[in-house]
DNA sequence: TTAAAATAGGATAAAATTATCCGAATTAAA
DNA sequence: TTTAATTCGGATAATTTTATCCTATTTTAA
């Protein structure tokens, strides 16, 4: 027994999911958030939220300010425009619509592994969800109650 | 840097599934495949793969045989009836569709995470592709040559 | 009956991912 | 200028996943 086969993300891209998400809201009332702040309201470690959110800063995905009033910011006529893709792409590398479903090093079109075909729409489907999904709508979202960032 | 995103599969999934196609094509040809043949074939480690394929013996999705001349085999009638589903159940277990995209304990329609609604059609593609795709037209591609399990 | 060929399964190791700790550097307020 | 609050970043630890090793057990053929 192993793990749960379709976990779309890693830990690291949910919690900097979660993560920009929050400080969006927050952005949004013109406050910066501490890591602690941020660990606590998406439930997560923080040390290790500490390294994801320092990915982001460096893929200005977040700014990031030192000191004390310090903490996480995302310039608000900015968060429309950035997408679901740009956090994951920050965290997780560019590789993410490469990889072939059963791992091997050359599958596409001409030389399709057995499940390439079987895949493609869900592959195209996940490609354009990430792309098309954008920060702002996901921080509404969550104001408006019609989701939730934690249990 | 972590991991590629959207691995699909566990490798020990993406294993299982190459191993039970490569099984299922040598069933037809009514022979049995020794577990060295098999890893040669789908280019895995040999041990771990020898693991997986006895969780699909508990799970009875394969048959083994021990001793000379034994190997892993499947009853050529059943072939059409197993499922993608089938093999990634008894190698991931049956938690399979139930995981949320950002990881929350408590995720559904009524209490949705940032990305519930988002992922609902990638989600669906996804488990209808597994439970409609069956091993023997997996087999047969390979057969025709229209795809392949390895470089 | 013996020998050789296989799978089964436990123990352990390696690698990757996730998580923690701690000191350095920076910033703003007092 | 000092202090407190923070992020940054390196080192390390824990956990999970992947991989290996070795012995036991089973099976067939000679």
């Amino acid at each position: 027994m192993y793990q749960i086969v379709i976990y779309m993300f890693s830990k690291a891209c949910e919690y900097g999911i979660k993560a920009s998400i929050f400080i969006a809201l927050s952005s949004y009332k013109g406050v910066r958030v501490s890591l602690k702040a941020i660990a606590k309201e998406i439930n997560s470690p923080e040390a290790f939220t500490a390294k994801i959110l320092q990915d982001l800063v460096r893929h200005d995905v977040i700014n990031s300010m030192k000191g004390a009033y310090g903490g996480f910011e995302i310039d608000k006529s900015l968060i429309s425009s950035i997408k679901l893709s740009d956090i994951v792409n920050a965290i997780d590398g560019d590789a993410i619509y490469s990889g072939c479903g059963l791992g091997l090093d050359t599958c596409d079109e001409d030389h399709p592994c057995p499940v390439h075909h079987k895949f493609k729409s869900v592959r195209e489907e996940l490609r354009f969800m990430l792309e098309n999904t954008n920060l702002e709508e996901l921080a509404l979202n969550i104001k408006s109650g019609a989701s939730f960032l934690k249990v």
